[in-house]
DNA sequence: TTACACTTTAGAATGATTATAAAGTAAGAC
DNA sequence: GTCTTACTTTATAATCATTCTAAAGTGTAA
């Protein structure tokens, strides 16, 4: 099948109207074999340049919000103002390198937290946010 | 030694001059016994309603913002757009309770990851940051 | 083709954070 | 103690990410 009908369909099902600005977007996103990390501006950015016309922010971020609440993408716990988003949606965590600001993700699925405490009484685990935070060797590291 | 006389030689060491408003600041943030998890909003009002008096937002900003430079505090990974501080500069880790949007620290200090991934070549690992985020039994779990 | 609900859009509004530049203050020299 | 100077605080403006608003545009089912 071909992708823009995989996408239309996908859009469809969800509730969503299949509309030209949310095709072009689902092609930037969905249209790959890596997991894509992004913030609103960068992906702004790439519509932009691959359609030859302006998408409104306001539509990047309805669409990108409806994606997430339709689960075909995830938001990053990351340090700072800016909110990064993730195609890839299932359980998985971060490299984060702290010299190109840049997310990649770690391919290890057997990476795994070990003696974890007790929860909190009537609490339940929801999630497991992991980041591994790097930088080039030849910088000071951090004490402790 | 008494705690002002503790915070002034502190201050002074780190090359800050021990002004009232930073003394009133450090009061707040190290004269505790737990960890304290703090934004600047939360800061300045409890700084405000200890001592009786406005304090400036950028006066907070600066003062925290030292605070971390010199090692006396740490921001904290987190989805959203607000900064959150910890006083806790050891390596450590954190709950996040969904329903209060609440951080407390894990207190299990042999928590640690098994199976580390490579890294990408000539990078070094600065940090490793783990949240796990909980929440009330009874809400719907997040799927895979 | 029409009607209507859903979308997009520009621009205004909001909220967190940072910059600015003028007034205030700590601290060492005298 | 007084002066001087560099460091601080402050109110306010500026910036940046994000959300809101309401008007114009568009997909879709009848």
């Amino acid at each position: 099948m071909n992708p823009i009908k995989q996408h239309t369909d996908k859009l469809r099902i969800s509730g969503l109207r299949p509309t030209k600005q949310r095709l072009a977007i689902c092609k930037i996103l969905f249209d790959r074999k890596e997991t894509f990390h992004f913030t609103i501006d960068t992906l702004k950015k790439i519509v932009e340049k691959s359609n030859f016309q302006k998408i409104s922010t306001a539509t990047l971020y309805n669409t990108v919000h409806a994606f997430e609440k339709k689960g075909y993408l995830k938001q990053i716990s990351l340090k700072g103002n800016k909110t990064y988003f993730d195609t890839n949606t299932k359980k998985h965590h971060h490299f984060f390198d702290e010299d190109l600001s840049q997310l990649t993700d770690i391919k290890n699925e057997n990476i795994c937290v070990k003696n974890l405490p007790q929860m909190p009484s009537g609490k339940k685990i929801k999630e497991i946010d992991i980041t591994i935070r790097i930088a080039n060797n030849n910088q000071k590291q951090k004490s402790n």
